[in-house]
Order: structure tokens, then sequence, then C-alpha cells
RNA sequence: GUGGCUGUAGCUCAGUUGGCAGAGUCCUGGAUUGUGAUUCCAGUUGUCGUGGGUUCGAGCCCCACUAGCCACCCCA
């Protein structure tokens, strides 16, 4: 259908279906962070293109070419968020909420990156966000990560998850072995493949993931990220596979897990499934303990990790986890003189009766018969019916949609409330 | 940013060598004047994604654009 007005490309609206669904999911991440004592933090979609470049690094894809940036009135670079991470390190650092103490909070809203939309990627996306700081542990990278498994369990999808686990070692042991790497790849540049070429100077721990045979033959000879780790590094690792392991969450180990923004130091995982197609990364996180330092504030250990609210929601529906509620209980109905006055008068009865009850008076009149079939159509379970006898007698006759065998019954408005809580409590 | 496929009624989709724009579903009314299903009858579905071109004539062929899907890439 050809519009003159349409949305903006990677942009989507979320419509009633949607968003009953959305709500559903939603209402678990909130709980779900609640039960592990994480507080809530709501940070502005704008902030300045700075923090951003500093946070994530220059040359990362997300910053160099898919970020939403222009200019203010004043003439000030902004930036819409690519991610959360950035803008919540800011938030502590500016209210002085890690100032010698530990935090664990959590956030959730839209992020947006100017890529090409895909299936489980839009320019417009969510993301539920978990961040800790102050908390340098193996014990604490293990919490987040079984937060995140209480969140499949509770979604009853842990089957279909898979967790990646990797460590990159401190940023120094990362750097070093970056730099041998990108030397032992510049020696075969020759030999390598195009894309490992371009990767060797913008993501050369990438190159290791390379899906060339050839370039995998020169790759059996390559330095090893393990053998730069010092025994901080590794003790840090072992650790936390040792309490993944207590707790009885199972991962893989996966050398090649890198992640794209720079600030990620030791732990990095992610939850990936094979029923999204290409984009099958749910979640992911893992350590960033230099980037407090690095925006200005004291030297802080910080973990957390980032949950592709859209991917999630596209895992549910594939694997029929989420069912759409019905969103009406009650359908109040009425026909002849004066019906409309006695339908808002009982509507605004029931629902203060009743106030958890959701309750919809039909509105456009027509005959019984199609005031059934709307009542039917929204799978609401019971109707209550203002006919000519009713209106005369100052009674409401309360029928069970559920239940086609169960008579209708015409009763006074005290004793209809009562029979309409028994309907919906069967 | 690169490549492939796709775009026809609110929804799911047919549409022949280029020759009157179609089906199912949904919706509305009726059969049943105070009652949901099913059935039957009647009725409305429309910028054929947009703009050009070829042609006597284009939903169909050609070009450009746009949007979606899939993959690469990247990441949540």
């Amino acid at each position: 259908m050809a519009l003159s007005v349409q949305a903006v490309r990677g942009m989507n609206d979320l419509l009633p279906a949607d968003t009953a669904l959305w709500q559903q999911a939603e209402k678990i991440l909130r709980e779900t962070a609640a039960a592990f004592g994480y507080s809530e933090v709501r940070m502005p979609l704008l902030e300045k293109t700075n923090l951003f470049c500093r946070a994530i690094g220059e040359v990362t894809d997300v910053v160099e070419k898919e970020m939403y940036t222009f200019e203010d009135r004043s003439g000030e670079s902004l930036s819409l968020r690519p991610e959360g991470t950035a803008g919540c390190v800011r938030a502590c650092l500016e209210h002085n909420l890690i100032y010698n103490q530990e935090q664990r909070l959590w956030y959730m809203g839209p992020m947006f990156r100017h890529e090409r939309p895909q299936k489980g990627r839009y320019r417009q996306f969510h993301q539920l966000g978990v961040e800790v700081f102050g908390l340098n542990g193996p014990d604490i990278d293990a919490e987040i990560i079984m937060l995140s498994h209480a969140l499949w369990e509770k979604f009853g999808i842990a089957d279909s998850l898979t967790l990646q686990l990797n460590t990159l070692g401190s940023s120094a042991e990362r750097q070093i072995y970056r730099e041998s790497l990108v030397q032992f790849l510049e020696a075969h540049f020759d030999d390598l493949d195009e894309d490992s070429r371009r990767r060797t100077h913008t993501n050369p721990l990438r190159v290791l993931d390379s899906k060339d045979e050839k370039t995998g033959a020169i790759l059996q000879d390559a330095p090893k990220l393990a053998d730069f780790l010092g025994p901080e590094s590794r003790a840090h690792f072992d650790g936390l596979c040792q309490l993944l392991t207590d707790s009885g969450i199972k991962y893989e180990l996966n050398n090649r897990l890198v992640r794209g923004l720079d600030y990620y130091n030791l732990t990095v995982f992610e939850w990936v499934t094979d029923a999204l197609g290409a984009q099958g990364t749910v979640c992911g996180g893992g350590r960033y303990d230099g980037l407090v330092e690095q925006l200005g504030g004291a030297p802080t250990p910080a973990v957390g990790f980032g949950l592709g609210m859209e991917r999630l929601v596209l895992l549910l529906s594939a694997l029929n986890k989420l069912q759409a509620q019905r969103a009406v209980d009650i359908y109040v109905m009425g026909s002849g003189e004066g019906a409309a006055s006695a339908q808002a008068k009982t509507a605004a009865f029931l629902r203060k009766a009743l106030p958890h009850a959701r309750i919809m008076n039909h509105c456009g009149g027509g005959n019984f018969k199609k005031q059934f079939r709307r009542a039917d159509k929204l799978e609401a379970k019971a109707a209550v019916i203002l006919g000519e006898s009713e209106l005369k007698d100052g009674t409401l006759t309360i029928k069970d949609l559920s239940n086609q065998d169960a008579p209708q019954q015409t009763l006074a408005p005290e004793a209809a409330v009562q029979a309409l809580q028994q309907i919906l409590q069967a």
C-alpha cells in the first residue's frame, strides 16, 4: 500500500497485538531485575556525540557509520544513543552514584543505529541493559549471567539459548596480544581473504572468526590470546567458570568471541540461538573495567549486558511462549430507549465494584446479535445485557459467554456483581 | 554499505503469449424485530508500492526510486 507518509526506515510501530506481548515480556524483565536487587535508571535518548566516541571507540562500526548524529540549534553535536552503557556511566558519574560505593542498575528503552534493517535488526531497537559498578570479582560476572539465565527460565526458553563465554584478558594484555596478532596478520597479508585484510586494521580479533579456508589454515600458527593472559586474568576466568558450573549453568568456551565495542576486557559472553536466523545474539555483555576512568571517573570495575528486546520477543513468538491475553473481561450491551445512559452508568458502577476487571461498554448501537458478536470477537468472559425490561426494573442480565450451557440470570445490581465475580474466577 | 528475492482488497494470496481487476477471509445488512457457532442470501472492498519508458493497449515488458524479507557485514 502506497502512502504519502510512512515511518522512517527500520523504525517500527508496535500495534495492539504486539504491545500485548511486549508488556508481558517487560513485566518479567522488571520483576526479575528487582528480584536480584537491581534498581532502575532512566537516561536521555540524546547525549553529546563526544560521549559515545570516547566510550565505544572512534574506529568501531557503531561510531563510524551507524550513529544518528546532528547539530542542535546551538551548534553542539548530539547523537541518539546507539547503546546504553555510555549514558549509564555518564549519569552515574554526574550524580556521584559510584563514588566509593557499588551499584546494581538496569534500564530499558530504545537505541538507534543506522544499519540496514533485517529480521532481528532495526534502526530503532530496544534493549534491557544491566550494569554493575564497583565490584571486580568473578562472583558478580557470574551473578549477571545467572540473572540472564533466570530470565530464560521464566520465559521457558532456556533450552533454546546457548551461553558462549570468553576472556579478553586485561586491557594491557589484550593490547599486547592485539599488536602481536596484527603483526602476524600483516606478515601474511597477501594470503588473507578480502574480509580478513579489511578486518586486520578495523577489528583484528574478528579475523580469527574467518570462514575462509585458506585464512583458517594460516591462523593455525597465529598467536593465541590464552598465551598472553597473566595469572590474575586466568584466575578471574577460572573463578567465573567454576561459579557457573556450581550454579548448573552450561557454557561453551569460544575464543573467537570478541564483541565489537572497544570498552570490554576480561569476561565477555553472549547468549545465542539458532531460531532467529543471522541475528542470533539475544543477549551479550561483559566486563568493562576501564570505561569509568576513561570517562573521567575514579577507576571503577564494571560489568554488564544488553538484551535485545525485539529478538527476545521474536524468539518468544517463534517458540509460542507468549499468548495474547484478552483485553476485555466484561462487555456491557444495551438496546432500547435510554440504553446509552444506562450502559454508561452500569459500566461505571461495575468498574468501581470490580476494579481489576476489564470492562468495555458497547458504543454505536445496533441489535443484540451485533453486540454479542462484538463481545465474542473480544473474547469477553461475560456479557451484561440492558434491554427494555432491565431498564424498567433496574436489573442487570448476566450471561456467561465462555459457557454456552449456563443459563443467563437477571439480577439486582449487587447480586449481579457477585455473579460476574464467579464467572471471572472460573 | 554489498548481493539475491518480493510488493495486487483490512488480512492471506491467484492473475494465462500484454486485452473488462479476481478468490478466500474479514466487515455490513438480512433469513432469526432480545442473544454468540454453523449454514444460506445480498452488499462494499482497489492509486495493482511510487515515478518514468515501450505499446493501439501494461498488474504483466524495460529503467529508476521506495519499502519489506533473506544473506553478507555488524551487533542486542
